[in-house]
DNA sequence: AAGTCATATGACCTGCAAGTCACATTATAG
DNA sequence: CTATAATGTGACTTGCAGGTCATATGACTT
């Protein structure tokens, strides 16, 4: 965590360092990332640099704390619309908000994912709570769903964490990455179209991608 | 691709080096994968490092191109137990060929994937052409699919091969991951177990994870 | 004004990467 | 056996990384 040097700068100054760290990691991910960089990118010295953070993980860390800071802001006062969603309805909610809020944080997102997903997972078991935790609450989910008769029960329950992860996942990243090449992403989010393509990735990925007998439509 | 002096170099010696290679670039991809160490671990000088390959990308090149080679190989005289297959069976045939192959070249597909999974998105488009490759191939089986109508029609194409692709690694990284940690990976994967448990992962991406009142069962 | 403390600085250290090159060794040919 | 071409070598250069530290600046206290 950075040292109180740092949370003693003036709101702007910080702000300035956390942007170029953002763009630094976001461009070169957390291995390749340079403190020389950042720190010429934000106006400051090598020396002050050292008298915030510990190092470039400090920074990243710190990156980590703040968007989950923000997250649960940001979930505090939004709830699913029904009480009576079954999971996979609570699942597309949870989604959609999701992609609500990466596109209000888009850079910070894209920078935190480009590391958790390029390099979490070679990069020693720095980052193994921080997956843990999201995974957990999963199998939860899931158990739940199969108690509940909505999820094939001989699905193994960790195959089917998987599954949700990888999705979740894949959505994500195809939303930043396309909103990004948009000029307003909140917006293109929220746009119709958007919403529809959300809805039919999460419909395939509960109904699968043969074609059966109960079709999906757009419109609804 | 390496210079001739590699190619005229005895087969043992080009073994240890490309043998070095792929520990070295599984261990930390291509960008920080270092020559020095390469050289250090397959005994030969820097030197003639450099006068074998212009640098590690030529490295990785070749690293790819040898399994290509060898892919094609595998696959030269293999072919789906039956003409009449429709596009899911035919998906799942290849998976499970593809995994045959895997687990013939563990360390080389885990090398190879690791950097091009890992690095590759954001690593310029020096890798594009090659995913672009797959990926024809994916759409081509996609559209042919919807028109004969095993596919959802109003799938989006290109949103249909991205989760073509995405089961695709995340099968192959899963069975790659658990299989390196058996003794003998090839027997695992043909064992009764793994292949049900790909079979599950297939059923899951082509009919979802929705209980539906077709059920898939283990044993058939 | 003098003293004290937090903050800022950039030259400087070490370490390791990529890549080069003059020279040594070995193979091949005449 | 000698001359020539091919291959092998590792010390060296350059570049940039992370990280340190003596010194400078400036704010606040008394």
């Amino acid at each position: 965590m950075p040292k109180q040097t740092f949370l003693n700068l003036p709101e702007e100054k910080r702000n300035t360092i956390i942007s170029a760290s953002i763009d630094e990691f976001a461009q070169y991910g957390l291995e390749n990332a340079s403190t020389n960089r950042i720190v010429e990118n934000s106006g400051i010295s090598k020396g002050s640099f050292y008298q915030y953070f510990e190092d470039k993980q400090d920074v990243f860390m710190y990156l980590l704390s703040v968007l989950e800071r923000e997250k649960i802001e940001f979930f505090k006062d939004r709830h699913p619309p029904s009480m009576n969603m079954d999971t996979f309805q609570y699942f597309r909610w949870m989604i959609k908000a999701g992609m609500e809020f990466n596109s209000a944080y888009p850079r910070m997102v894209q920078a935190v994912s480009r590391v958790l997903l390029g390099e979490g997972m070679y990069y020693g078991k720095n980052f193994a709570e921080n997956r843990e935790k999201a995974a957990q609450a999963l199998k939860m989910m899931i158990k739940q769903a199969i108690a509940l008769g909505e999820v094939d029960p001989s699905v193994n329950v960790d195959l089917a964490v998987m599954i949700m992860e990888t999705w979740s996942n894949a959505i994500s990243n195809y939303i930043l990455n396309e909103g990004m090449k948009q000029k307003d992403i909140m917006k293109w989010v929220r746009s119709t179209k958007t919403q529809e393509t959300i809805d039919k990735l999460l419909y395939i990925m509960e109904y699968g991608l043969r074609k059966t007998e109960s079709e999906f439509t757009a419109s609804r």
